[in-house]
RNA sequence: GCACCGUUAGCUCAGUCGGUCAGAGCGGCGUCCUCUUAAGUCGAUGGUCCUCGGUUCGAGUCCGAGACGGUGUACCA
């Protein structure tokens, strides 16, 4: 065997393929083919350099899925494009005194071309990018149709902010206190934004989670179930003397109220302000003071003592109608609830902390178990102390407690049950210019008008360099000709709105562009986005649990609301990858432990670079590259190669001559990776397909050989079992065999039920659970028989030689077990 | 602190209903081939299935406790 005869050229098998797909249209996707339909989505990337390990990982898995459903002979939609708007590119641009949009567009034709290189089943005639006038012209209309529903509006409230890149954030862009994207520490700014009303949905965003639960990772639907924060108590109202309004604070325990020894506001509240009386004020602005210094990480840890300050006033326990005192402690937030709690010391363990330190009263309203050690709480158990002339809760078990004391609240107009969201409205405004334009007037006669639908997109002026540097407002006020515009409805001096959109909302919606990315008319049409949404996957990471994926979910049920869609969550099922990691550590320029993936293609190939990446582990798991061994990768598949030179009938040939052994393999490998497919354990279909191609080379060489018609459909398995995986040793191996190009749509082999029944098994059979013979037996033979066989055989009869048996148990055909003694 | 997940060969992972169940691939080691340094062949090696206890005729598998590792989350009333 020559050089040439043992491996192929990876590099010109690469370029010569490449070429023939261009030529193919192989996965462009016809709705009009009349295949039952599938959507396979996998999160569009942020155009940044070139693509790294990452990119490649998910992509490699995202086209298992997509590959595999082409060959089941579904029509495919898989679409792919570029999230390109967003600070790197703004950053650069004033960095290198250019525009956004030339960093933006020549690093998406960068990773186009490597996309292309990497052999994916994209359809790129529906490529798309987020920042091109012709997609957030649509952006911008649903902005519009949001704010006729009520669904977006501004208000003045404090937002987070973070002072790096000058902008405010989301809640779902503060982690631990810092800025999601650059880690600065976020800080509070009173500001008028723009806020999406995304609360409105609170309650069908938890909801429908009990929907996404069994194809969702748990991951996912833990964290947005946590996001959402639902939660189910009462508002109860506390009169405060001296003060003709009650306090009203929202509790989840209203059962404990006869425990209330105290009240505790929010110091940051407005209500804090209210109440403080003018002897206790300077102590309160003292403290408001030192609050405000505080940090969100400070202030977010959990083991810091206590603080806080009396405010001078007492309110009335409505139950028990005791004075308790009014104090402001930074434990309570002013943003959730109403900013203010009844405390139940002996219920709760950070009021049972407050008290202690301030030595306020302690009452119990629950009966502790007898081995209960501890301080606060808060599990089940009988209400005690808790009744007055009207009503008593003692003796009630906890739920019913609730009910009862929430009842006569409402009786006495005094609270009302309640359902409270941690939830808040998505800020959507930044003040940044490489983003989607706010597609608003402000007109001092008619306030805030609409740019009319006709006058989209608002497109972004042209600024560069210096012109986009921070500045705290949005670079685009500055832009004198493009902010000062007249008023659409009075035809008076106007200014645009110059904030611009949170990026998170273009992607939003992208997913129904793909189903009709040219529509000049509209933002998608309805008809095709129903016949292939929901989306069958969504391949990504598990990073956009809560942001994209909630925001994505919200947009879904605004528009299936506006009778655009007939279903109201966007991705059926879902797969988290995991991250590519390298010696134990995540990949990072500061580490120089980075891995470059065009190295990796150059080193290995495209092939054994997805096969590694593929065949490392389960999805979900982090791959530590330099526990891989892409080498191995490349021998494998030059072996499978190999195979398809070996085979010396001809294409057509009929398997069902062929030997038995082999076919049975072939069959159920087949069969196996369907379900390994289906279930996402690519790494296990990899495996089975090694065992056969092992199991194929054994019977060339030493079986039935090569001419047997078995190894043909063995070998025609194998390319394309592994054209899910490495398209173009597939490929090279399906034209070598003496078939047209592409096996790509060769479609799936045809399973042969009866060559997955065995004929015979073998049973096992055991004395006192050792193992003393082996029987070929029938699968469908009795117990009896089993059991007859076995005690007939002439090892077993040795084995029990003066034994008595005890018992005998019989698991028909698999084993017979002895117990004898 | 709480919740969840995991622990099987050097590495990455399979192991379904409790019974052929001690497995695969890779790596390493050795062998052979007109002999290497990304070629091929053949072969052997390699495991306290994290620990302890329980259920069972029988436990990697089920139950309990613990150890270790990981992930998420954390003053949300």
């Amino acid at each position: 065997m020559t050089q040439e005869d043992a491996s192929y050229d990876i590099e010109a098998t690469q370029q010569k393929w490449r070429k023939v797909w261009d030529g193919l249209d192989t996965f462009v996707a016809d709705e009009s083919s009349g295949r039952e339909k599938r959507y396979a989505l996998t999160m569009f990337p942020y155009p940044s350099g070139d693509l790294h390990m990452g990119h490649a990982e998910v992509t490699a898995l995202h086209d298992v899925i997509a590959r595999y459903w082409w060959q089941r002979g579904y029509e495919v939609l898989n679409p792919m494009g570029w999230d390109s708007f967003g600070l790197p590119a703004e950053n650069a641009a004033i960095k290198n005194d250019e525009h956004p949009a030339t960093y933006t567009y020549a690093n998406i034709e960068t990773q186009f071309a490597s996309f292309k290189n990497y052999g994916l089943s994209f359809d790129w005639t529906r490529r798309l990018h987020t920042s091109d006038p012709e997609y957030y012209r649509w952006t911008q209309w649903l902005f519009l149709k949001f704010r006729e529903r009520g669904l977006a509006y501004r208000k003045n409230s404090p937002v987070n902010w973070c002072p790096n890149d000058q902008t405010v954030l989301a809640n779902e862009q503060v982690v631990d206190g810092k800025c999601e994207r650059c880690g600065a520490e976020v800080t509070k700014r009173e500001l008028t934004q723009w806020y999406f009303k995304i609360t409105e949905y609170a309650q069908e965003l938890v909801d429908d989670l009990d929907v996404l639960a069994p194809t969702w990772p748990e991951r996912v639907i833990t964290a947005q179930r946590n996001w959402i924060g639902r939660s189910e108590g009462a508002h109860v109202d506390f009169a405060v003397e001296g003060r003709d309004q009650p306090m009203t604070v929202y509790t989840t325990r209203p059962d404990t109220l006869f425990g209330t020894t105290f009240m505790v506001v929010a110091p940051d509240a407005a209500l804090a302000a209210e109440l403080v009386t003018d002897e206790q004020r300077p102590a309160y602005d003292t403290y408001l003071q030192q609050v405000r210094k505080e940090s969100e990480i400070e202030r977010m840890s959990t083991d810091r003592p206590k603080t806080g300050v009396f405010l001078g006033v007492h309110a009335i326990n409505p139950a028990t109608g005791a004075r308790i005192p009014v104090w402001a402690a930074d434990y309570v937030l002013a943003e959730y609830g109403t900013g203010a709690i009844m405390a139940v010391p002996s219920g709760d363990h950070r009021d049972w902390e407050f008290a202690k330190k301030f030595d306020l009263p302690i009452v119990p309203t629950v009966q502790v178990p007898d081995d209960w050690e501890g301080e606060a709480y808060n599990g089940e158990g009988p209400a005690i102390n808790s009744a007055n002339d009207e009503i008593s809760l003692n003796g009630m078990a906890v739920a019913e407690a609730k009910r009862a004391i929430t009842a006569w609240l409402e009786e006495k107009g005094l609270g009302k049950g309640a359902v409270n969201f941690r939830l808040r409205d998505w800020l959507l405004s930044r003040q940044r210019y490489w983003g989607v334009p706010i597609p608003v007037i402000h007109c001092e006669k008619c306030g805030e008008v609409d740019v009319p639908e006709d006058q989209l997109p608002v497109e972004l002026p042209e600024l560069r360099g210096a012109d986009l540097k921070p500045k705290g407002v949005s670079p685009l006020a500055a832009a004198e000709e493009w902010v000062n515009v007249d008023c659409p409805q009075c035809g008076g001096p106007a200014k645009r709105d110059s904030d611009t959109m949170d990026t998170f909302v273009d992607s939003s919606w992208y997913m129904f562009r793909y189903c009709s990315p040219t529509d000049a008319t509209q933002a998608f049409d309805p008809v095709l986005v129903n016949s292939w949404m929901p989306c069958d996957i969504y391949v990504g990471g598990v990073e956009h649990a809560v942001l994209h994926l909630l925001y994505a979910r919200f947009f879904t049920k605004v528009l299936a609301d506006m009778g655009m869609l007939d279903f109201r969550e966007p991705f059926a099922s879902q797969l988290n990858q995991g991250i590519v990691i390298n010696q134990g550590k995540k990949m990072s320029k500061s580490l120089g432990n980075g891995v470059s993936l065009g190295d990796q293609l150059a080193d290995f190939g495209v092939d054994a670079v997805r096969l590694t990446l593929v065949f490392a582990g389960p999805p979900e798991d982090d791959i530590d590259w330099a526990d891989m061994s892409p080498g191995g990768s490349v021998r494998f598949l030059q072996r499978a190669w190999r195979l398809s030179g070996d085979v010396t009938s001809a294409p057509g040939t009929q398997a069902a001559d062929g030997d038995v052994a082999l076919r049975r393999v072939t069959h159920r490998t087949v069969r196996d990776a369907e379900e390994l497919v289906e279930g996402y354990r690519f790494n296990v279909m990899v495996a089975r397909v090694m065992e056969l191609v092992n199991a194929t080379r054994k019977a060339i060489d030493s079986g039935c050989g090569p001419a047997d018609p078995a190894v043909r459909e063995a070998v025609e398995a194998v390319s394309i079992l592994l054209s899910l995986v490495a398209p173009y040793t597939a490929e090279e191996m399906w034209e070598r065999l003496g078939n047209q190009p592409s096996v790509a749509r060769a479609g799936w082999p045809k399973v042969d039920e009866a060559l997955l029944v065995q004929d015979s098994v073998v049973a096992v059979v055991q004395v006192q659970g050792k193992v003393k013979a082996r029987l070929d037996v029938s699968p469908a033979i009795s117990e009896g028989d089993l059991e007859a066989a076995a005690m007939a055989d002439p090892a077993i009869v040795k084995a029990l030689d003066g034994k008595q048996v005890r018992k005998v148990i019989v698991r028909a055909p698999k084993l017979v077990n002895i117990v004898a003694g």
